[in-house]
DNA sequence: AAACAAATGGCG
DNA sequence: CGCCAT
DNA sequence: GTTT
């Protein structure tokens, strides 16, 4: 989604229509009108340091409004203009070269007057309006593909020549080559006349009759403004509401208006759930939590496990689609599939399928093919060889989908390919290592194993500084009985005023520190001269910092294979929140964690913040840090957000 | 028709 | 920044 | 893809 809401009003000076006229048009009027603005010269054209990365582009643009074209359509068709395009204000494929939309396929089918977005032109591709944001980026636009709104129906661009291709990615990478662009679109396209300086030539490119020149190519920009925002900060003052002068926290009535929300959702409780579970689950759409729920423990043979199978290569092949859709149909058929492991009995029927939560018609369908003939025949068609070649690639430590999608349009097709650095592959130095202990950094290993490994470097760490705090976490600490990896958590209790990095804040004489080095990096140095530690793959650069993070490999012996291994390093107070992170699983921190947010928490592998203030219309984005309420012990943080207290082994949510 | 949304850090 | 990792 |  859209995050920013920076752009001031698009539209300089009217011969216009007033405020009350505009906001009372329709999508296609206020698409027409825009256009016939700008034909005037009249909306402002490069707002920003980057050009108009949408020259020559005919873009009908489809959105869900219903009667009057919203704020949001208006700005983002102002947008359009404002970078170049033109609009068309119907769906006309004759005289479109893009088309985007934030519809789902039925709203577009709609809109369109389409039976599906398969009857779309293959030329003519249907994106959604990330996409369109992406031609902010250095990089300039994303390949169609990456953002074609609809699954089957996606446009490819042309392959990127050799000297353009890229494993990783290039950060100061600034405009395309034109070949990106060029090939591939629709019919209309084709020997179109260069559009030479996009400046000068967009004065005259405005009309909606005459086909501008299509792939006018953003140059190389000598001015691209690098952003220079902080990670993590808000990008607007949107939070501030009066300038927020001289005040000690602007955001104060913000805090005051949060509380008020969750006291008066306190309030409209049921006796049944505890108060916050209740704030929290109320305004949610799919339910609980799942850290909510503790599980029984009861193992038994699920007698669906066959239904189970299937789906789950459908899950795979939509893990492996770009789309948002396919995002959303993983999320649909993993709570599916974790319905239907609960059933102690055999599917019989459609009804009984469908009364699953998570199981609609459509599952419900698939799920009655499989226990009818025991296959699912729509599997033939869309689980392919080529998501078989994306997954294998995405074994690599350090590869994902980008990377992946990228060499397998690039003629990848197999591992051997990638080790002959074939059609201009580049490896990074932790791919290079990932691919080179390929198999062994996919193997599990048994959960004995991780413990002798353990116990080679537990004596090493407490022979560098006895006081510290040194555990095995994740899948070990849970009690499975094979582990993907070893993650080590390192802390130090810091009442005698030192620390696990000594006491360098605070003390400058060194022969005062516990550790001159600190204990990661003496730790880090002597694991390598046993042989234990064999390979980094990412090491902390900063090592003054009390929290690090170390990546590499290790062995038991030279015999053993090559084992993930990772460290965490903390402050002492952080360690109950530091243990819960680290302990996973992963889908129960992201259940505690969306539980906190609802509850106008936040909580990290550092603690649990009280009084976060989220950008509302994204819930990701916060725009303040909040004020801790508990970090120093796991209980503490359960009992906050109202989750009964559950031991290691109870925190398993993903399969 | 709209919602569905973890939070963080390193690399290049 | 975008990607990848936990 | 499902739920509200
Ligand atoms: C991968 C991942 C891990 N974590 C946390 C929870 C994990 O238990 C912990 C360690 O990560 P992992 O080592 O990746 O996971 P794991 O130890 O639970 O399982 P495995 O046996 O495969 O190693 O980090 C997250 O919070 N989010 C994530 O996306
Ligand atoms: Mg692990």
């Amino acid at each position: 989604m859209e995050r920013l809401r920076s752009a001031p009003p698009p539209v300089k000076r009217p011969a216009k229509k007033s405020k009350k006229a505009v906001a009372a048009m329709r999508p296609a009027e206020y698409a027409a009108y825009i256009g016939r603005l700008a034909a005037a010269g009249m909306v402002r054209r490069r707002p920003l340091g980057r050009g108009p990365f949408l020259a020559g582009f005919r873009i009908f643009y489809a959105d869900g409004d219903v009667g009057a074209a919203s704020p949001m359509t208006r700005d983002r068709m102002d947008y359009l203009v404002r970078y170049g395009a033109t609009l068309v204000p119907t769906y006309d494929p004759a005289h479109l070269t893009h088309v985007v939309t934030t519809l789902d396929r039925a709203q577009f089918a709609r809109k369109t007057g389409l039976e599906s977005p398969r009857d779309v032109p293959d030329a003519l591709p249907v994106l959604r309006w990330e996409w369109v944001k992406t031609g902010e980026r250095a990089g300039g636009l994303a390949r169609w593909h990456e953002h074609a709104a609809y699954n089957d129906h996606v446009v490819f661009e042309a392959v990127v020549p050799e000297g353009e291709r890229r494993t990783v990615p290039e950060a100061c990478r600034r405009g395309r080559s034109s070949s990106v662009q060029a090939k591939g679109k629709a019919a209309d396209v084709e020997g179109r006349p260069d559009a030479g300086d996009a400046e000068a030539s967009r004065i005259s490119e405005f009309t909606q009759d005459r086909l501008a020149g299509l792939a006018a190519e953003q140059k190389p920009h000598a001015s691209v403004q690098k952003a220079q925002r902080t990670r993590g900060e808000p990008s607007t003052s949107a939070a501030t509401p009066h300038g927020g002068g001289g005040a000690a926290d602007p955001l104060a009535e913000f805090y005051a208006a949060a509380r008020a929300e969750r006291e008066t959702e306190l309030r409209s409780d049921t006796p049944l759930r505890t108060g916050h579970a209740a704030a929290a689950a109320g305004s949610r759409q799919t339910g609980a939590f799942q850290c909510d729920i503790v599980p029984d423990g009861k193992v038994g043979t699920c007698p669906n496990q066959d239904v189970i199978d299937e789906l789950n290569k459908l899950v795979k092949v939509h893990r492996q689609g770009a789309t948002r859709e396919d995002g959303f149909k993983v999320g649909a058929y993993t709570r599916a599939i974790n319905g239907i492991r609960k059933l102690k009995t055999r599917i019989k029927s459609s009804e009984e399928a469908l009364a699953i939560a998570g199981v609609g018609s459509k599952t419900a369908q698939k799920i009655m093919e499989i226990i009818e003939t025991g296959h699912l025949r729509r599997l033939d068609h869309v689980l392919t060889k080529e998501i078989a070649i994306l997954e294998t690639f995405q074994g690599i430590y350090g590869v994902g989908p980008k990377v992946a999608r990228q060499w397998l349009a690039a003629g990848c097709r197999t591992l051997d390919d990638i080790r002959e650095g074939k059609h201009g592959v580049k490896l990074s130095t932790a791919q290079h290592t990932g691919l080179k202990y390929y198999d062994d950094i996919n193997a599990r290993m048994p959960r004995e194993e991780a413990q002798a490994i353990f116990e080679l470097i537990k004596p090493v760490a407490l022979s560098i500084d006895p006081k510290l705090f040194v555990d095995i976490m994740g899948s070990f600490r849970r009690g499975k009985a094979d582990c993907g990896d070893i993650d080590i958590l390192i802390t130090r209790p810091t009442d005698d005023g030192k620390s696990h990095i000594g006491r360098r804040l605070h003390c400058k004489d060194p022969r005062k520190l516990t550790t001159p080095l600190g204990v990661l990096r003496r730790l880090l140095k002597e694991l390598h001269e046993r042989g234990v530690i064999t390979e980094d793959l990412n090491v902390p650069e900063d090592w003054d910092d009390l929290e690090l993070v170390y990546r590499g490999l290790c062995r038991r012996d030279s015999k053993g294979l090559q084992r993930r291994i990772d460290f965490l390093t903390v402050p002492y107070k952080s360690r109950g929140a530091a243990l819960l992170y680290y302990t996973g699983d992963d889908i129960f921190n992201r259940s505690m964690r969306l539980k906190a947010n609802k509850m106008g928490y936040s909580l990290n592998q550092r603690g649990l913040y009280a009084n976060v203030i989220r950008n509302p219309s994204d819930r990701r984005q916060k725009f303040n840090e909040g004020v801790i309420i508990a970090s120093e012990t796991e209980r503490e943080i359960f009992e906050k957000l109202g989750v009964p207290w559950q031991e290691p082994h109870q925190r398993v949510r993903g399969g």
